[in-house]
RNA sequence: GCAGGAGUGGCGGAAUGGCAGACGCAUCAGACUCAAAAUCUGACGUAGGUGACUAUGUGUGGGUUCAAGUCCCAUCUCCUGCACCA
C-alpha cells in the first residue's frame, strides 16, 4: 500500500521546485497564448471563493495551452486607482498610496495561494507613475487629435455635500453618502469622443469570438438606427428646427412637434401668454432628477404658443415642450405621429391632440382609437402622394426622397453618448492639461509626463465641487509651456476606467520607459487570446477598451484594432440562497481553511465542479469532500499499480482513449465542470478495472495524471515524479485519442415496442439491420403482439418495433 | 414594456432527437471496529408489488416524430440586461 496523500507535503514540495524551475518557458520558439484574467480591484477585504473562480477557470485554460505547446502570457496586476482607497484616506488620514500598497501585498500572496502560472515579472499596477503616465500619453494623444474635449454639461450634482456624482454614486435618485436628492448641475467636463468610433465599434463585434449576450449588449448600448431629419420651418420665423425620425413614412400623421425643455430654441418659442408656464416648466426640468423624470409616470408638457409648418403638406404643427424628450440624443426635437407611436400618443389623448392615422390596420382605418398602431406594415392612408404605398417599403425610401426634395436629409444615429471622462477626485491619474488665458488648453509636454499626483493635506472634496487638487496652489499654479504665462493647471482626474483600458497591453514591456509597448513586442505578443472575467464589464470596460485599442491602432502604436480575441465570463459565486457574498451579509468563504484542510488541488477542482462555469454557483463546502475524495483514491490507484507489472489489455487501452477523448472535448467546449465528473467517472472504471485484472499497465495510469495535470498541478507532478519521470509533466505534449482504440466490438442496444423499451441485447457493431432486428425480436419475443408495421434499427443507439 | 437566459430527484447538476437522472453532496443499510472517524460495498424520482417487474415522470397545455428534457406553437414562473433613444 502506498504512503497516504498527504497534500500539505506535496503541494509545498512543488511551489518548491516550480519557483527554482518554472514550467512555463519562453525559447523564442514556441507560438504564444496570451490569456487573461480581468485584473481586481486590490480591496482591504481580500479574496473569497468567488475571486478564485475566474482565475482557476483562466489558468486551468493556460496549463491546458501550456501542455499543447505554447508560450503562455499569463500576466496578473492591479487596478489600484479607486474610491474606497480614497474614502479610506478621508476617513483614516492614510495616503491611498500606502493603504493601496498594503492591500496588493496581501491579496498577491492570496494569489499565490492559487498556484497560477502568473508571471510576476510582468506585474503592472495603474496607480504607479511608471504605469500613468502612459494612460496620461494616451490622453495627450486624443487631445491633440481632437477626440479629447470641455464641454459644459449638467451632471448629477449633491447639494449637501456640495460635489458632482458619477452616474453610480447616484443610488435611487439620492447621493450614496448622505441621502439627499440628486440634482444636476452645468459642470466643465473633460469629454472622450467615443462617439466617433461607434459604427467601428458596432461592426468589428463580427469578428468577436464573445458570448452573444456581450455583443448584443454592446450592440445595444451602441444602438444604431436608421432613419431621416426633417426640418420643419417655424410659422412667423426665420430658424427652422430640425427633427430626427426613424419613421419618416408617418410624416403625414405628424400633428404636433416636442422639443426637450434644454433645447436652445425652448425658451424663445414661447409667446407673450405662455412665457411665464414655458419658463417654469424649462426652470422645474432643470432641477428635476433623472430619474424623477424617467419614473413619472404621466407625461407632463408645455405648449409654446408658436406653430411649426409640416414641410411635406404644409400643416400648421403646434410646438410643445416635454421632459420625454431627450435632449441630446437626435436633434433633440421630434416630430410626434400620435396614431403610430405609445408615447405620443398618450401625450396626444392627455392634451386633446388630434391624432391622424396613415397607416391601414388589417387595410382599414381604425375607428375609436385607443391605443398607438406601431408597426410598419400595411397601407398607407391620409398620405397624399404617398397613399397606396406599403408603409414598410416607404419607411426604406422615404429618407432618400426627403432628401432630394430638400426638406431634410436621410441619417443614423446612434445612443452611444460621449464618454464623461472627468472625476472631481483625488485618487486618479490628473488630466495632463494647462489651462493658459492665452494659448487655451495646452497638453503637458510628452517628456514631461508623468505629471504625477501631488501630496495634498486633505482628500476632502472642496466644497466648489472642485477636485482637492484645485486647493493645492503651488501644483495648479504653473506657466504655459507653449508662450510662458503664467497658467493654471487642470485639477479634475481621470476615472477608474482610465487605467484598465489598456493595461493589457503594458504587461508584455512594462519596463519599457520610451514607448507604451514596443511595436516588436506588441506584434509578438499581443493581442489578448483568451480574457476571462465577470460579466459587469460587458459594456463599460469592454467597450472602453475596444475603443482605445482602436485608437492606438490608428495611431500607429498598434497594429491590431481588437484587444480581446476570445471573451468568457465566468459565474458568480454565491453564498446560500444566491446572496453575494458580502461582509456585511457575513457570508463570505475564505479558501484559506479550504486549502488547509483539502489542498489547493482540491480547491482547484471544486471550484470548478461547483456548476457550469459561465452560470451562478452556490458555494456549500461539504462538496469539496467529494473531489477530495477522488483525489486520494487516484493517488492509492496509480501508487499502488504503478510497479504492479500488468500490460496494457484491450479493455484499459479502450478506456484510456476514451478518457482521453471525453475530457478533450469537454474541456474544449469550456465544459469544465464535466470534465470533473469525467475524471470521477474514468477514475471509478479504472479501479475496477485494476482490480479485476490484478493491477494497471503503466501508460494508462500516466495518461490519467497528464490529463489531471492542468486541474491538480500538484498531485499530477508528484505522481508523475513517482512514476519515474524526472522532467514536469508539463513538458509532455497532452495526448491524443485514438478513435480505433475506443471502438467497441459489440453494444449495448435497447429494444424499443412502440418507443418503450422493453429489453437490451448486445448486439455487434457489424451487424447488419437484418440481424439486429432478429436479435431485437428474439429478445422481445414473448411480448410482440400484433401486426409489426415497422422496424428502425439506428446502429449503435436503437432498436424500435412499430406494432399495431 | 423590450431583449436575452433558465425551469430535470432532498440538493448541485448530466444527457450529438435514441434506455432521463451520469458525476457528486446529503440520507439509509451492510462490512471493518470494543466504539467512533476514515475507508469499502450496496440502496436511493414517485406510486403499486415479497419479487423479477408494472405504471408514471424533465414548470403547464397542445403539436411534429417510430422515438421529445431536447424540435415547433401557446402559456406560467424566475433571473439578467436595457428602459420615454422618437
Amino acid at each position: 500500500m502506498a504512503a497516504p496523500f498527504n497534500h500539505r507535503a506535496v503541494e509545498e514540495k512543488w511551489r518548491k521546485n516550480w519557483e527554482a524551475k518554472p514550467v512555463n518557458v519562453n525559447d523564442g520558439k514556441k507560438p504564444k497564448y496570451y490569456c487573461l484574467d480581468m485584473f481586481p480591484y486590490p480591496s482591504g477585504n481580500g479574496l473569497h471563493v468567488g475571486h478564485w473562480r475566474g482565475y482557476v477557470i483562466s489558468d486551468v485554460w493556460s496549463r491546458y495551452k501550456l501542455m499543447q505547446g505554447y508560450y503562455i502570457i499569463h500576466p496578473m496586476g492591479w487596478d489600484a486607482f479607486g474610491l474606497p482607497a480614497e474614502n479610506y484616506a478621508i476617513k483614516m488620514g492614510v495616503h491611498p498610496a500606502k493603504s493601496t500598497a498594503a492591500n496588493v501585498a496581501n491579496i498577491k500572496k492570496q494569489i499565490n495561494d492559487i498556484a497560477a502560472l502568473y508571471d510576476w515579472d510582468m506585474e503592472v499596477n495603474t496607480t504607479d507613475p511608471e504605469f500613468y503616465k502612459w494612460t496620461q500619453w494616451i490622453f495627450v494623444k486624443m487631445f491633440k487629435e481632437g477626440l479629447a474635449y470641455e464641454k459644459e454639461f449638467p451632471i448629477n450634482w449633491c447639494p449637501s455635500c456640495k460635489t458632482g456624482l458619477a452616474n453610480e454614486e447616484v443610488v435611487n435618485g439620492c447621493c450614496e453618502r448622505c441621502g439627499a436628492t440628486v440634482t444636476k448641475k452645468n459642470l466643465r467636463q473633460w469629454m472622450l469622443k467615443i462617439t466617433a468610433y461607434a459604427e467601428r465599434l458596432l461592426k468589428d463585434l463580427e469578428k468577436l469570438d464573445w458570448p452573444e449576450k456581450v455583443k448584443k449588449m454592446q450592440s445595444d448600448w451602441i444602438g444604431k438606427s436608421y432613419g431621416a431629419e426633417v426640418d420643419f420651418p417655424v410659422e412667423g420665423r426665420e430658424e427652422k428646427i430640425t427633427v430626427y425620425t426613424t419613421r419618416p413614412d408617418t410624416l403625414y400623421g405628424a400633428t404636433f412637434m416636442v422639443l426637450a425643455p434644454e433645447h436652445k430654441l425652448a425658451a424663445s418659442l414661447a409667446t407673450e401668454e405662455t412665457k411665464e408656464a414655458v419658463d417654469k416648466y424649462i426652470f422645474d426640468a432643470s432641477v428635476k432628477s433623472n430619474v424623477d423624470r424617467l419614473q413619472d409616470k404621466e407625461k407632463t408638457g408645455v405648449f409654446t404658443g408658436t406653430y411649426a409648418i409640416n414641410p411635406l403638406n404644409g400643416a400648421r404643427v403646434p410646438i410643445w415642450l416635454s421632459d420625454y424628450v431627450l435632449a441630446d440624443y437626435g436633434t433633440g426635437a421630434i416630430m410626434c405621429v400620435p396614431a403610430h407611436d405609445d408615447r405620443d400618443f398618450e401625450f396626444a389623448t392627455k392634451f386633446n391632440i388630434p391624432i391622424i392615422q396613415v397607416i391601414a390596420k388589417d387595410g382599414k382605418e381604425i375607428e375609436n382609437m385607443t391605443e398607438a398602431y406601431t408597426e410598419a406594415s400595411g397601407v398607407m392612408i391620409n398620405s397624399g402622394e404617398w397613399n397606396g404605398m406599403e408603409s414598410a417599403v416607404l419607411k426604406k425610401e422615404a429618407p432618400l426622397m426627403i432628401e432630394k426634395r430638400g426638406l431634410g436629409r436621410k441619417t443614423v444615429n446612434y445612443k452611444l453618448r460621449d464618454w464623461v471622462f472627468s472625476r472631481q477626485r483625488y485618487w486618479g491619474e490628473p488630466i495632463p492639461i494647462i489651462h493658459c488665458p492665452h494659448c487655451g488648453n495646452v497638453p503637458v509636454p510628452e517628456e514631461e509626463l508623468p505629471l504625477r499626483l501631488p501630496e495634498v493635506e486633505s482628500y476632502q472634496p472642496t466644497g466648489t465641487g472642485e477636485s482637492p487638487l484645485a486647493a493645492i496652489d503651488e501644483w495648479v499654479n504653473t506657466t504655459c509651456p507653449v508662450c510662458g504665462a503664467p497658467a493654471k493647471r487642470e485639477t479634475n482626474t481621470m476615472p477608474q476606467w482610465a487605467g484598465s483600458s489598456w493595461y493589457f497591453l503594458r504587461y508584455v514591456d512594462n519596463h519599457n520607459s520610451q514607448e507604451l509597448v514596443s511595436r516588436e513586442k506588441a506584434d509578438k505578443y499581443l493581442p489578448v487570446d483568451m480574457y476571462i472575467g465577470g460579466v459587469e464589464h460587458a459594456v463599460l470596460h469592454l467597450l472602453y477598451s475596444r475603443f482605445y485599442t482602436k485608437f492606438l491602432h490608428d495611431i500607429g502604436a498598434v497594429d491590431f484594432d481588437e484587444p480581446f480575441t476570445k471573451l468568457f465570463n465566468q459565474g458568480m459565486i454565491t453564498g446560500k440562497n444566491g446572496i453575494k457574498m458580502s461582509k456585511s451579509k457575513g457570508n463570505v468563504v475564505s479558501p484559506d481553511d479550504l486549502i488547509r484542510d483539502y489542498g489547493c488541488d482540491a480547491l482547484r477542482m471544486y471550484e470548478l465542479f461547483v456548476g457550469p462555469p459561465e452560470l451562478d454557483a452556490e458555494w456549500d463546502d461539504r462538496g469539496i469532500e467529494g473531489v477530495a475524495r477522488f483525489l486520494k483514491r487516484f493517488w492509492n490507484l496509480v501508487l499502488d499499480n504503478k510497479d504492479s507489472g500488468v500490460k496494457e489489455t484491450k479493455e484499459s487501452l479502450k478506456l484510456r482513449h476514451q478518457m482521453v477523448h471525453d475530457i478533450t472535448t469537454r474541456l474544449d467546449a469550456f465544459s469544465l465542470n464535466t470534465v470533473i465528473s469525467g475524471f470521477m467517472e474514468s477514475n471509478n472504471k479504472l479501479i475496477d478495472l485494476a482490480k479485476k485484472q490484478g493491477g494497471m499497465d503503466k501508460e494508462t495510469l500516466e495518461t490519467a495524471v497528464t490529463l489531471l495535470a492542468p486541474f491538480a498541478p500538484h498531485i499530477s507532478e508528484e505522481l508523475w515524479e513517482q512514476l519515474g519521470h524526472e522532467e514536469t509533466v508539463f513538458a509532455h505534449g497532452w495526448p491524443k485519442a485514438d478513435a480505433e482504440s475506443m471502438k467497441d466490438e459489440e453494444k449495448e442496444i435497447a429494444v424499443q415496442i412502440n418507443g418503450k423499451t422493453r429489453a437490451v441485447v448486445n448486439i455487434s457493431v457489424n451487424a447488419t439491420k437484418e440481424e439486429a432486428i432478429a436479435a431485437g425480436k428474439a429478445a422481445v419475443a414473448d411480448r410482440l403482439e400484433g401486426n409489426l408495421v415497422k422496424e428502425i434499427y439506428v446502429p449503435g443507439r436503437i432498436i424500435n418495433l412499430v406494432v399495431k
